[in-house]
DNA sequence: GAGTGTGAAATTGTTCACAGCG
DNA sequence: CGCTGTGAACAATTTCACACTC
């Protein structure tokens, strides 16, 4: 196992969240299997997870909440921020746009767009919303690390393909479409639909 | 391999979505192929998927579009409407109430609940807001199948105990905490600070 | 004693490859 | 001959178990 697995760096992130909380109590340690409980993983998964990136814990003791913190932030990447632009002025897209988490870690989004003349030009959330035409010629000039594809499955990967011609390397797409794209863009797929539609499943699973 | 993966279930929603649009078209039949390219996935996974619920398909022809789709929808549990209820009128969770695939595929939003007193009583979405506190007695008279927990992280364990108490067997939770639940609770987590983390660790690897 | 770090074992999930049907 | 269905090979991930340190 060279490469760190995904599901890895997501248990990361979940365990970030709980030593953030744990800083702000100033608890100074914490194990294994408190930061398991939390993260919904088991102890040895957490030990695992960490002993990827280095061995911070000190034994009979646990971990030193600050310096996990920080290792961890680092090793996501979070020591910076980030610019995004949001592709659809929908509910979901305006929704994640002005969620307070967003902003507090290092996510700014810069700009949002739309087809919608009666959107173009009004500010929703805070932000003013531009014309999807002019995205290309914006982006060459100021350009965005993360885009959010908030439109229908009809335009998304076509957009997908402008924004990774304009040089944007990460999308979160909310398009219930798998996006076709050069494997040097990393895509990450919420779909809200299949989320029920599996909790869908499990019920009817139940009853059998 | 007794029990389906959940993986399998989460492609099986996506290769749905695809023979919906092809029914649309009047497609007749569809190749393993050209499922696995809209469903992410490769023709030897969508084979296998489907022949964990039986063979459909004709050798040297395919699947046939209609009766697949039917299938799969019955597989999913599909072939009923569904009570939700929205714990939290906030932004993400009030996307979500007014989405309208939802609604399109059996998922009714049948109430909310919020503690702000300025959300009370006014409806949002079309859905008027209820007090939490008439949340229980009101679940005990009409009990709702899936709950969507959209409140901050504090509350969400004692809101999805509550909840539990109250019959409600599936759980789709957008507060950033992992909730410990019985086992027959199914639980899906959405955690968008978390996707985005995911997606900020990708892009630092990319630099290096 | 409590709790980490980590190879090795077990499990789970994916891909291969090919027999067999239409 | 094209394309499905599937056991068998393979790869990835999780769990175990225990040596080791504080």
């Amino acid at each position: 196992m060279r490469q760190v697995a995904l599901s890895t760096v997501r248990r990361l992130a979940l365990y970030l969240q709980f030593l953030e909380e744990l800083e702000h109590k100033g608890k100074q340690t914490v194990s294994s299997r408190a930061l398991a409980e939390r993260g919904g993983a088991t102890p040895a998964q957490v030990r695992k997870d960490l002993s990827f990136f280095g061995s911070f814990g000190k034994r009979g003791i646990g971990y030193p909440v600050g310096r996990l913190a920080a290792r961890i932030r680092d090793i996501l990447g979070l020591g910076r921020r980030y610019r995004v632009i949001l592709v659809g002025a929908g509910r979901i897209g305006m929704a994640l746009a002005s969620y307070p988490g967003f902003d507090q870690r290092g996510f700014d989004v810069v700009t949002v767009y739309d087809v919608d003349p009666a959107k173009v030009g009004r500010k929703m959330e805070g932000k003013l919303v531009r014309h999807i035409n002019d995205m290309d010629g914006e982006l060459a000039k100021e350009p965005a690390d993360i885009a959010v594809i908030g439109t229908p499955a009809g335009p998304a990967q076509a957009i997908a393909e402008r924004l990774v011609k304009s040089g944007v390397r990460a999308i979160l797409n909310f398009a219930p479409v798998s996006l076709h794209l050069p494997e040097d863009v990393t895509v990450t797929n919420v779909n809200m639909a299949l989320e029920l539609e599996a909790l869908s499943y499990a019920l009817s699973r139940k009853k059998a």
